[in-house]
RNA sequence: GGACGAUUAGCUCAGUUGGCUAGAGCGUCUCGUUUACACCGAGAAGGCCGCAGGUUCGAGUCCUGCAUCGUCCACCA
């Protein structure tokens, strides 16, 4: 655009009325990437204090959604404020591998062309798997990137790169060497469809029609028992009761041998205070190998174990002429058995909670298997490890909370995190899935090695399973940061200032973190936690596409631009509570980033200095010193959303209605006019980069304003006097349109005014603007009278 | 079953140590083109602050109980 907006004196090039981030957005952060200063090394001045935050890493399965948006415009805040505070920033980007996740999603394409991954095989799925992820990095990074992103590319990282690989497989060998990593044969969550164990986290629950049957074994058997999962009763091997039901009592101790559909089994009467005498029939079948509580009861009263479903979720040969069955079609003919031979008394209809695979919704089995575990509770000492004297990975992990280490945010998270802890039971970290970090553990015959790289000699083998995701995602703070070499990196960077990331992960995650790196660095993996909430859409409900109300962060960045989407996703929020997003609500901050485009066109346009100082410019200048001082100590404290606020407030209600009205009054005002938009777009940036940016070099000609240094307050201009009287004046003219308004004065006429007042001199140099903001011809001010008066002639 | 959170204007939410004549944005209504902005400006209407008790000179704010909604954890065969 270049139409002259005067011509003679005064020759402006006139820059488009509204603000369009598409045609910026790009181009800035390209201009920002070239810049270097992303990067801390790039960073000039001498810089003390350090500050980090690792991005936690998004999973390569897909798109970022716009959970991943409220994160990334989060940490980019808290990215932008301390470069500009001075401090030697990094902000850490990577991806994750995602295990299961990424395994689940390319199994998924290729069953659209009807293959499974054993028709592939092995290293030919892998490598479909790599095709998959690299594109999605390129996604992500270009999405990333759209946000505005002010991370250090240099350093990305991804849990499954080389680098990462190594720091996995050191720490593994760390704590089998140690004793907290062993393999044992217990009783896990199955996914049949996965083909994979779960952690107890992986787990979900969903409620579920059933039928609830009561029956006896065989006719001799005393007494009926209940359960809805009668297939599984062929690998009981004890029946339990409550040690006071009059009922059963006096077989409590016995032995009883029954012939359950054609299978012996040996059932023990157990009396356990577990049992509900009022469930079923008081009396319960034991499942040592497929019920995590009978488990736990069979650990109890030292049972036996039967497996009768297998790890691709059909009847064992154990279960004799079931063999090779569903566990459903097993369950009916068992039915019709009992049946027949009129054992089964009662079906009764029951709701109740069928656990499921977190990935896939599949019924998980929970069955006995070998597996990798980590060891939470043992006590060991680690020397040179300040917080291992005698102490178990649990006991570490609650301490550093709890001793106020790692602070939470927001704190009741706390509460929520030693719940979880104090009830963690060992880990299982291997799966039987092909992707991921392969198990460093090889065998030859009966000989294990455990090692970071493969023993020398032939014919070892290594072990087929991979770890658990999570297990590369606990050492995130540190594996990015080049461990287990010594580097630069750590000593400036870690422990991390803050993480941040969504509560739903605290668990997954979060602790996770916690426990791996007290445990392999002796340190914190972060000082502070600051948790966001899950985004929904406008009444409230989890985005998902079967409802049909997911808002794409790119679809909106687009069409409304990317400052606007950000501003949305921190306006109104704060710590552990969920944003409510709508596209009203995006364009209204639209509507803002506009208005400061408009007031930065409007200021470059001005050219006249040089007006001596008046009321006005002392309060504007008193605000904004004030602003500057909130602002700073909200975006310290982690509150946001207050921060943005208050500068909306400002920059909209004070600064552009008020103080850029009357300086089309009063003369010379550009000065100060920059000097607020200056110190304006600084504090904004954080939030709104783009628009700032572009403002700053478009209309105050300025460069790099991402390494602009953040303004100090200024106590001198305070001024507390002119703030009140200013006050004052506003008021006046406030009611004065009030009172136009009321009495139907057409909005373009001119009056005629008289007003008594007990602030007679102050209104009376403040006239020229009453006059003007008022629009009023002849203005007359009185001075007797206590309070106000206003009256329109 | 246990824990946590929410409940304030039509909608989305502020209200930080009790002082409130309860605020903002959006929406609604009226008016409006003046050196930036109609993605704009001026003005207005709109609230027993979920319910019931209590503490206090004073409660949206603190305490107790209840209700509704939501989330997490545990899980019963």
């Amino acid at each position: 655009m270049s139409t002259p907006l005067y011509s003679g004196t005064i020759c402006v090039y006139m820059s488009e009325k509204a603000y369009n981030p598409e045609k910026y957005e790009d181009e800035v952060y390209k201009r920002w990437e070239r810049s270097g200063y992303f990067n801390p090394d790039n960073l000039p001045g001498d810089r003390k204090k350090s500050f980090s935050i690792v991005m936690p890493p998004p999973n390569v399965t897909g798109v970022l959604h716009v959970g991943h948006a409220v994160m990334l415009a989060l940490e980019d805040i808290m990215a932008r404020y301390h470069r500009m505070r001075g401090y030697d920033t990094l902000w850490l980007p990577g991806t994750d591998h995602a295990a299961i996740a990424t395994q689940t999603k390319v199994e998924k394409l290729l069953k659209e062309k009807d293959k499974t991954r054993h028709d592939l095989g092995q290293e030919d799925f892998l490598k479909e798997v790599r095709k998959f992820v690299d594109q999605s990095k390129d996604t992500i990074h270009r999405q990333i990137r759209k946000m505005g992103c002010s991370c250090d590319w240099s350093r990305e990282a991804y849990t499954l790169d080389e680098q990462r690989s190594l720091a996995t497989r050191t720490v593994f060998k760390k704590m089998y060497d140690d004793g907290l990593i062993y393999r044992g044969d217990r009783l896990v969550n199955w996914c049949p469809r996965c083909e994979s164990t779960l952690s107890d986290d992986e787990v979900e629950y969903r409620e579920e029609d059933s039928k609830l049957y009561f029956f006896k074994y065989d006719e001799d058997f005393p007494f009926e028992i209940a359960t809805t999962r009668p297939e599984t009763k062929l690998g009981d091997t004890a029946v339990a009761v409550h040690p006071d039901d009059k009922r059963y009592k006096k077989y409590i101790g016995e032995t009883i041998d029954v012939n359950f559909v054609g299978k012996r089994l040996s059932l023990k009467i157990i009396g356990d205070k577990s049992v509900d005498m009022e469930f079923g029939t008081g009396a319960v079948g034991v499942t040592p190998a497929h019920s995590m509580a009978d488990s736990q009861l069979a650990e109890k009263h030292k049972l036996e174990s039967i497996k009768v479903i297998g790890e691709d979720g059909k009847i064992t040969v154990e279960a004799g002429k079931f063999f090779g069955l569903t566990p459903l079609e097993a369950r009916e003919r068992i039915l019709k058995s009992l049946e027949k031979n009129e054992f089964l008394s009662k079906e009764e209809d029951i709701t109740h909670n069928l656990s499921v695979c977190y990935r896939c919704g599949e019924g998980v089995e929970p069955l006995s298997s070998k597996q990798w575990f980590i060891d939470v509770n043992k006590k060991i000492t680690i020397k040179g490890n300040k917080y291992f004297k005698n102490k178990s990975l649990k006991d570490v992990a609650v301490k550093v909370v709890k001793d106020g280490e790692i602070k939470i945010m927001p704190k009741r998270f706390e509460k929520v995190y030693f719940h979880w802890m104090d009830n963690l039971r060992d880990w299982c970290i291997s799966r039987q899935i092909w992707f991921g970090h392969q198990i460093p553990v090889w065998y030859k015959g009966e000989k294990v090695y455990v090692g970071v790289d493969e023993p020398k000699g032939s014919g070892w083998e290594q072990d087929e399973d991979t770890l658990d995701t999570w297990f590369s995602s606990g050492l995130w703070t540190f594996s990015t940061l080049g461990w287990p070499e010594k580097t630069e990196d750590i000593k400036k960077y870690h422990p991390t200032t803050v993480l941040e990331t969504g509560y739903d992960i605290l668990f997954f995650w979060v602790a996770r973190m916690i426990l791996m790196t007290t445990y392999t660095l002796g340190e914190i993996p972060f000082e502070n936690v600051y948790l966001h909430g899950l985004v929904r859409d406008k009444q409230g409900q989890k985005m998902s596409k079967s409802l049909g109300n997911v808002i794409d962060p790119l679809d909106v960045a687009e069409k409304y631009g990317t400052d606007a989407v950000r501003l949305s996703l921190i306006m109104g929020t704060s710590p552990g509570n969920d944003v409510k997003l709508s596209e009203e609500k995006i364009a209204g901050f639209r509507n803002f980033a506009n208005k400061l485009w408009n007031i930065g066109r409007f200021i470059s346009f001005q050219e006249k200095c040089g007006g001596k100082e008046t009321l006005a410019d002392r309060w504007i200048l008193s605000r904004l010193n004030n602003l500057i001082k909130e602002v700073s100590e909200d975006l310290e404290n982690y509150n946001f959303s207050f921060a943005g606020e208050k500068l909306r407030d400002f920059t909209w209600g004070e600064f552009a209605d008020w103080y850029l009205e009357i300086s089309k009054v009063e003369e010379g005002k550009t000065k100060v006019l920059k000097d607020v938009l200056e110190k304006l777009l600084i504090l904004w940036h954080p939030f709104i980069p783009y628009v700032t940016e572009v403002v700053w070099k478009e209309m105050l000609g300025k460069r790099n304003l991402i390494i602009a240094e953040w303004p100090e307050v200024d106590k001198k201009k305070i001024d507390e006097k002119a703030e009140e009287e200013f006050v004052i004046v506003r008021e006046v003219v406030a009611k004065i349109r009030n009172m136009r308004a009321e009495q139907k004065v057409e909005g373009g006429r001119m009056i005629d005014v008289s007003i008594i007042s007990k602030d007679k001199k102050l209104l009376e140099e403040q006239e020229h603007i009453i006059k003007r903001l008022a629009r009023i011809e002849n203005l007359e001010i009185k001075a007797d009278g206590k309070k106000t008066e206003i009256v329109i002639k």
